[in-house]
DNA sequence: TTTGTTGCAAAACGTTTGCAGCCTC
DNA sequence: GAGGCTGCAAACGTTTTGCAACAAA
């Protein structure tokens, strides 16, 4: 996992995978790519829909296809949480972080750890070339370790 | 994140659980546990549904539902992999692990490393209390390098 | 006896697909 | 002009749910 020195802007890098993918250009992919990068944080497909439709209207199927090729180009980082739908967020722009997740109220949070960070890019694999990683710490929230102490007093 | 000496068994734990959640010691619910915990490595609730026809005949509902307590009980440990159905795994037994995902085919593979270990354990959240972890590397496997080379070349 | 759990089938959900028309290239 | 892309609606596969019968407590 390395490094890249200053990134050219998003819709740069989308124009470039597309040529190199023999994709084409459409409005639609860079309404989409825009809009994306002006949110900050999760959002899901449905979400992206919603917030599109006021501005340059696409279907729902389009939003899907072009989230895959932003996937595909590095774009955009995919995380399946638990019950809920496929949540994505911007690739560049903001730092690589990693998130806690509360398996009661499934609340997520994001966090930065340098010695993890330096721990996990330092691992090197014999037949594997790695691009990046998520990692989900898994726990109880401070809100929802009150409740079950709520719950066990009043039993 | 603390490590714990000696653990009782998964059934001895899972006994525990439900008479500590006011649940039912259904038979259904024992085949299912012991099934899981004769599988070595990732199943779906499918697989494990076929697999269980054979001997304790149990519905496929059931084994959703009980997949739930027991990954409420911290007795297995669930995945969800880009596209495919969510995978698990039993918790306890087999030694914490991480995986690196393959972007192109989606091979997963396990890997264990002490430093990442150390470096996770070591965190420590102000507000949110860690019992478990996921880390994902993703990348390219040594496989498809050689098919993008292929393409590359044919291009 | 009470009520949580089961099996079954139907429904729900997010996501993918088939197709006719459109618009990049 | 050719063929990839779009919107729409229908289909898909996984997971959840409603309900009547059953069985653990």
């Amino acid at each position: 996992m390395k490094e890249e020195p200053v990134q050219p802007s998003p819709i740069e890098l989308f124009t470039e995978y597309l040529i190199r993918h023999k994709h084409r250009k459409t409005p639609e992919r860079f309404a989409i790519l825009e809009k994306i990068y002006g949110i900050d944080g999760h959002f899901n497909a449905e979400e992206l829909y919603e917030q599109m439709q006021h501005e340059y209207r696409v279907s729902l199927a389009t939003v899907y296809n072009t989230l895959d090729l932003l996937h595909d180009a590095a774009l955009i980082v995919k995380h399946q949480f638990d019950g809920q739908p496929a949540q994505y967020e911007k690739a560049l722009g903001s730092s690589m972080h990693n998130h806690s997740v509360c398996t009661v109220c499934g609340r997520i949070k994001e966090f930065t750890d340098k010695k993890i960070l330096m721990a996990i890019k330092a691992k090197e694999f014999a037949n594997f070339e790695s691009t990046h990683y998520s990692l989900y710490i898994y726990g109880v929230c401070k809100k929802c370790q009150k409740k079950k102490k709520q719950i066990k007093k009043s039993i």
